[in-house]
DNA sequence: CGTGAAATAAAAGAGCC
DNA sequence: GGCTCTTTTATTTCACG
């Protein structure tokens, strides 16, 4: 879907600064093989498209006291529809909850979330999550370990 | 767990960060505060801490033709730990797993994955994660909306 | 632990090939 | 589409409170 096609240039670009967000104009420059003004107008335009959303920091949870993350599986009553855009809306609001989406199979709503322990997640499952409107039922899974730390996206199927 | 404990400056150092990977330093200083000198020295012992991992440029997976995202459950044979040991490795060196997680629940590990359509989890499915070895069981949860993309995490917890 | 100032280096934007 | 040059701006280091 992306109104200019990227070439191989691009696909370089967005390969390196999801690997080093900091990298500067005139290191892209070097790593892709072209001169720094060609590099940084075509990294202006991968942000003003979009393709680029954004630059930020990755944080270690464990050094900054989030040592635990669950996935919780959610469903919610499906007779009002007006239930899951309020809890849409609701869950969105929440820090804990790092990501959300709607998904297919047993729950509706798949959740990740993060608390400093036991007692943290207890107290967003019953203080928070099991107050928010039309929820029928959680599921939680605990991650015990992160085989694969959150990555980059593979561009390998662009072409080029 | 953090050796040095952070205060009111380093969490909204860490806060500006993970929303702005870009910031320079004289914008950061003016965001939280400080003058340029501590806060650069700051940032640096975040970094050389592990506290800040690194920093990244954040992709649309639309915009780069990665439309489908799967949550993946995946059961591997408990008899023998080495088959888990194995699974490990081999799923961390897929580019379409974009993060791993062991995890408690009815799943042993978690895969989130990420392909250009249907057609591509098909290829993935077929040809590369039921080859792997000790797979006993997939179940496979498409994302079906986005509804919180992946987000800062909350430092609300560090006191000060 | 914080501030301020000066030298180095990079980014941004002009016009040109 | 890419390249060079100039202006503007940030980063870095050091001396000081």
């Amino acid at each position: 879907m992306p109104k200019h096609e990227l070439d191989a240039y691009d696909r370089r670009i967005l390969e390196a600064l999801q690997k080093n967000g900091r990298l500067t104009n005139v290191e892209l420059a070097e790593q892709i093989g072209l001169s720094p003004s060609p590099c940084l107008r075509r990294v202006r335009m991968l942000e003003e498209s979009g393709v680029i959303q954004g630059y930020e920091a990755r944080l270690a949870p464990d050094e900054v006291g989030l040592g635990l993350t669950v996935f919780v599986g959610v469903k919610v009553e499906r007779h009002h529809e007006r239930d899951a855009d309020q809890f849409r809306k609701e869950v969105s609001a929440l820090p804990e909850v790092i990501a959300a989406h709607l998904v297919s199979g047993e729950s509706d709503f798949l959740l990740q979330v993060v608390v400093p322990d036991l007692r943290g997640y207890e107290r967003f499952l019953l203080g928070t999550l099991l107050k928010l409107p039309g929820v029928k039922d959680i599921r939680s899974n605990f991650a015990i370990q992160t085989v694969k730390p959150q990555s980059p996206l593979p561009l390998d199927h662009l072409g080029k």
